[in-house]
DNA sequence: CCTATGACAGACA
DNA sequence: GTGTCTGCCATAG
């Protein structure tokens, strides 16, 4: 519960005319792995006005909801504060991408997550792949 | 304890 | 570029 609370807070504080990937809210809000959090609680967000759900979008780059299902909601309300929004939805993340100027880093943990967020500490399990 | 869910991410082919 | 598979993990029941 705590952590969706966190999600939120990040999420807010997306400035307009920008986004922020799944990924990146969920680092920012203390657990780079929880990107899934993130969708949960966008998916059932009835309720938490004022949230800029729309400024959160996948790490492609790219709109996740489908035409039909509030993609197109998304689109207008992104290209609205002046957020390109490409065929397909794809916004590009070099020129719209929120970079948060001060990391909260209440610890050099969460320092680390953040690095994570921006793409400088990939590093993930390597998977072998089967036939 | 368990299973299911989720607007994901990354690695492959 | 596309498609598929796996890793991921807090929450709810």
């Amino acid at each position: 519960m705590e952590f969706e609370e966190r999600i939120r807070e990040r999420i807010r504080a997306i400035p307009r005319g920008k986004v922020a990937t799944y990924a990146q809210i969920a680092a920012l809000a203390g657990n780079p792995r929880g990107a899934r959090q993130v969708a949960r609680v966008l998916h059932s967000c009835s309720g938490t006005a004022g949230l800029p759900w729309h400024r959160v979008i996948n790490s492609r780059g790219g709109i996740s909801l489908k035409r039909g299902r509030g993609f197109e909601d998304q689109k207008r309300l992104l290209a609205g504060e002046g957020v390109r929004v490409g065929r397909g939805g794809r916004v590009g993340l070099d020129e719209f991408q929120w970079q948060p100027g001060s990391v909260p880093s209440k610890g050099a943990k969460d320092f680390l997550k953040a690095l994570e967020s921006l793409g400088l500490r990939r590093r993930r399990r390597t998977r072998g792949h089967p036939s």
